[in-house]
DNA sequence: CACTTGACCTGTCCGC
DNA sequence: TGCGGACAGGTCAAGT
């Protein structure tokens, strides 16, 4: 579910929130959404502070003034809310989209000093939460894979197509998702950013030309900017950490839009399976 | 190594 | 209304 601009819209929220906050206790009911060793976690969570909120690729950090650090992923249905003091009532105009928590998606909670408290719910328990030493994180088999930070002002066009020299027999639409090629694009925003640049998923990464590369290049960073603008796309379960949807779907040119016109020639939009996921195009604007 | 497929889970939606 | 099957935004492991 959540890609790189959901994730980044959740680590801005979790900054206004939690920094300086104090950790009381934490309730964990699924082992595998939270393997760590209770010991670990009396030591180096219990009594720790926030220090910041960061974010690579989909994977999110909170780091601890004991140098330990909270690393999640919320995977396809993962969120992280918090509460504090105020109680958003119904008809509020800042309701949650979620209700009373902890509810039974709720995985893991942290208490903090003053009451208030996070909660990480995951419905389809994929998502994870790992407490390690902040100078490992870099080490964990994810991050010494994952590819460049696709929205980084030093990431070039030309960068960009290098790294699919690796994948140059399958198509662009696995290509894309694939973590190691470029961080953080999902299933939506490889769907919006191919339409972008008129290139069928299923087109082969060595029939892409370099101008049809550097499109896709431009048409990435301007949805996913456009989506963290608008934070995130909330189809079902995505909410920010205040538990509140995202827009971007208001804004989405194909995905999800099956049956719809396409907003640039009118013709209808198309669905079917391509690097077994999901994917909607435009048949005209983007062929084989 | 590159590539594809299935597995991990729960919930919902669609067709019969 | 009930039931079975397909599907859901992400990664891995295991297969070829």
């Amino acid at each position: 579910m959540p890609e790189l601009p959901e994730v980044e819209t959740v680590r801005r929220g979790l900054h206004e929130l939690i920094i300086n906050r104090t950790v009381k206790k934490t309730d964990h009911d699924a082992p595998k959404s939270f393997p760590n060793a209770d010991a670990d976690v009396r030591e180096f969570l219990i009594g720790a502070a926030i220090t910041d909120v960061r974010r690579r690729a989909k994977v999110l950090m909170i780091d601890l003034s004991s140098a330990y650090t909270l690393v999640i992923h919320l995977k396809m249905t993962g969120q992280l809310v918090y509460r504090g003091d105020s109680v958003f009532g119904a008809g509020h105009p800042n309701e949650s989209l979620i209700g009373e928590l902890p509810d039974r998606s709720t995985r893991v909670t942290l208490e903090f000093t003053d009451g208030s408290r996070l909660f990480f719910n995951d419905q389809r328990k994929f998502g994870w939460v790992k407490l390690l030493p902040t100078l490992e994180v870099p080490n964990i088999d994810f991050m010494k894979k994952v590819g460049p930070e696709p929205l980084e002002a030093d990431f070039t066009a030309d960068e960009f197509a290098a790294r699919f020299a690796r994948r140059a027999k399958t198509s662009i639409k696995a290509a894309i998702l694939d973590q190691t090629v470029v961080a953080g694009v999902g299933n939506i925003y490889a769907d919006e950013s191919l339409w972008g640049a008129r290139i069928h998923p299923k087109r082969l990464v060595n029939t892409i030309t370099p101008d049809e590369f550097k499109k896709l290049y431009t048409e990435l960073r301007a949805v996913m900017n456009l989506a963290i603008e608008k934070g995130g796309s909330t189809d079902k379960n995505y909410v920010n950490a205040e538990g509140k949807r995202g827009s971007y779907m208001d804004f989405a040119r194909v995905f999800r839009r099956e049956g719809l016109a396409c907003p640039r020639c009118q013709t209808e939009i198309i669905k079917f399976k391509a690097a077994g996921r999901g994917t909607h195009i435009c048949p005209h604007c983007q062929q084989l």
